[in-house]
RNA sequence: GGCGAGUUGGCGGAGCGGUUACGCAGCGGAUUGCAAAUUCGUCUAGACCAGUUCGACUCUGGUACUCGCCUCCA
């Protein structure tokens, strides 16, 4: 088994990647807050820990990863996204347009993100159904003395836990110093999170020993990831912009309310997307979604390598240029692969590119090797290890006319012509082009990419023989 | 102001204390009736200044610059 080695935030290191159990490794990532579609920048993570897990399925077995991701269905965007949409005449309740909104927004999510030929993780927990962990957490928190009821508010007192800052490397004083802390008299301290607010009766709201009200942003991880995965599990993902505060509150929570539990062994985070060279915005005008993207034509498939060719650590520039140069190699394995010839295993190279903390862009270089090594089944699964390639030629690769099985040997066999060429056995290399022609296939050679059409006399019988 | 990451050839993008990354583009061959496809070879590197070392793109220190986070954010 291929050892896998992940770098670990905490530590700030690379590390061998032990799992607490190896037939049930824990993975959670922090999912969506949905109110409007995925962007570009959404859709990072989600692909790399995508191949994260279908390396862990790879290397644990299948059903020994439990993949979890959430989608918080309830916060402050959320509600403001509703009260515009209210102005803007939808007459409804207000709640009623949350939760329509937010119902939607998932399946969007769903429906973007698989077309980026990511799986489901194995579970998506809405944050709206486990309000009562929360809240239980936050009473575990409140008996041990790390939060604080104060003007309907329950927040966390920061300096109740010593390694406060440890994974972001942060110093309360430090950050005190800085200029951007809200300042708010019910705190204690300015870097006091909230645990519970109160919420008005037109916004969604709980019931809670604190009153009507709604989870702070950060706990609901805690809570989900207690109740899924254990008090301690071993990976931990999401966007290095969650690094703080998000995840260094999060830690705070866990390890306050479960000082048995160690909450994350390994701390994942990839870096952000920037377009063109500039940092997405809305103002800039380069800032779009997912579907935007897909609508323009552009296959989830390329976006998918795109984001795949840089390694995750990394800032990533999204140019049409990259876009373009990924279709193109993709379409050109598309036509060497075909359909027919899936037996193959995943290149030894392939793997333990991915196992060096997820060196996708190294596993690509190797399939590049496969293809000219014209390793056609080896390509094809190591292709699929990293998500790409698994349902057929799509469309926009395809060669007219041909099935999908037809078209892999057609390029398999002109891949056995030109390595005959190569080695100037033009009796071999005459031998297939003449099989061909027999067969029916009539090939033309253009400049953009050969070509290959099928023949009055076309035996698909015939072909299948030349193997 | 605080914290962190980075600076590789025309572009993208990796590994590595001494040996070709890889892809795209360029150039030159091979192949070809001519082309194309294909294939082989090949030129442009390691921000800057020091240090360690027999030897550094790769380690150490400094300088410059870039980027991110510190506020909702993936």
């Amino acid at each position: 088994m291929t050892k896998i080695k992940l770098y670990n935030t905490k530590t700030r290191t690379k590390e061998d990647f032990v799992p607490i159990d190896a037939a049930n490794v824990r993975m959670y990532v922090c999912g969506p807050t949905v109110y409007d579609r995925a962007h570009i920048g959404n859709a990072r993570p989600v692909v790399v820990f995508d191949t994260l897990f279908r390396l862990l399925r790879h290397t644990y077995g299948h059903y020994a990863v439990r993949y979890v991701r959430n989608f918080t269905d309830v916060d402050d965007k959320i509600n403001a996204r509703a009260a515009e949409m209210k102005v803007k005449g939808d007459d409804r309740d207000l709640k009623a347009i949350i939760r329509e909104l937010t119902d939607q927004t998932i399946a969007w999510y769903h429906e973007d993100m698989e077309a980026l030929g990511t799986l489901r993780p194995t579970d998506e927990p809405r944050a709206t159904e486990y309000i009562a962990q929360m809240v239980s957490m936050i009473e575990r928190l409140i008996e041990r003395g790390n939060a604080y009821v104060s003007e309907g508010h329950v927040l966390f007192d920061v300096n109740s836990y010593d390694a406060y800052g440890a994974l972001s490397g942060r110093k309360l004083e430090d950050m005190r110093a800085g200029k951007r802390v809200e300042i708010a008299d019910y705190k204690r301290d300015p870097m006091d999170f909230v645990l519970w607010k109160p919420s008005t009766d037109d916004l969604p709201g709980w019931d809670s020993p604190w009153g009507r009200g709604r989870p702070g942003w950060h706990i609901e991880c805690s809570a989900m990831s207690l109740d899924l995965l254990g008090a301690t599990f071993d990976i931990h993902g999401g966007g290095l912009d969650l690094q703080f505060p998000h995840h260094e509150n999060e830690i705070a929570q866990s390890c306050c309310a479960n000082p048995d539990g160690g909450f994350a062994n390994v701390w994942m985070h990839n870096e952000m997307i920037q377009v063109e060279g500039k940092k997405m915005s809305k103002s800039l005008g380069n800032f779009f979604t997912v579907k935007d993207l897909l609508d323009k034509g552009i296959p989830g498939e390329v976006i998918r390598f795109v984001i795949l060719s840089t390694h995750y650590r990394s800032p990533m520039d999204w140019t049409a240029k990259r876009v373009a140069e990924a279709q193109k190699t993709l379409t050109k394995w598309y036509r060497l692969v075909g359909l027919a010839l899936d037996n193959g295993t995943p290149h030894p190279e392939v793997i333990s590119g991915l196992s060096d903390d997820l060196n996708t862009a190294r596993a690509i270089a190797e399939c590049h090797q496969l293809g000219h090594a014209g390793d056609v089944p080896t390509l094809r699964a190591s292709m699929s290890l990293l998500g790409l390639m698994e349902n057929g030629i799509p469309e926009w690769a395809k060669v007219e006319g041909f099935t999908d099985a037809e078209t892999g040997y057609v390029r398999f066999l002109l891949q056995k012509r030109d390595n005959a060429r190569k080695v100037r056995n033009f009796q071999k290399a005459d031998g297939i082009r003449d099989g061909l022609a027999n067969a029916g296939v009539v090939v033309r050679d253009t400049s953009d990419e050969p070509e290959f059409n099928k023949g009055d006399n076309f035996d698909v019988a015939k072909l299948e023989g030349l193997l």
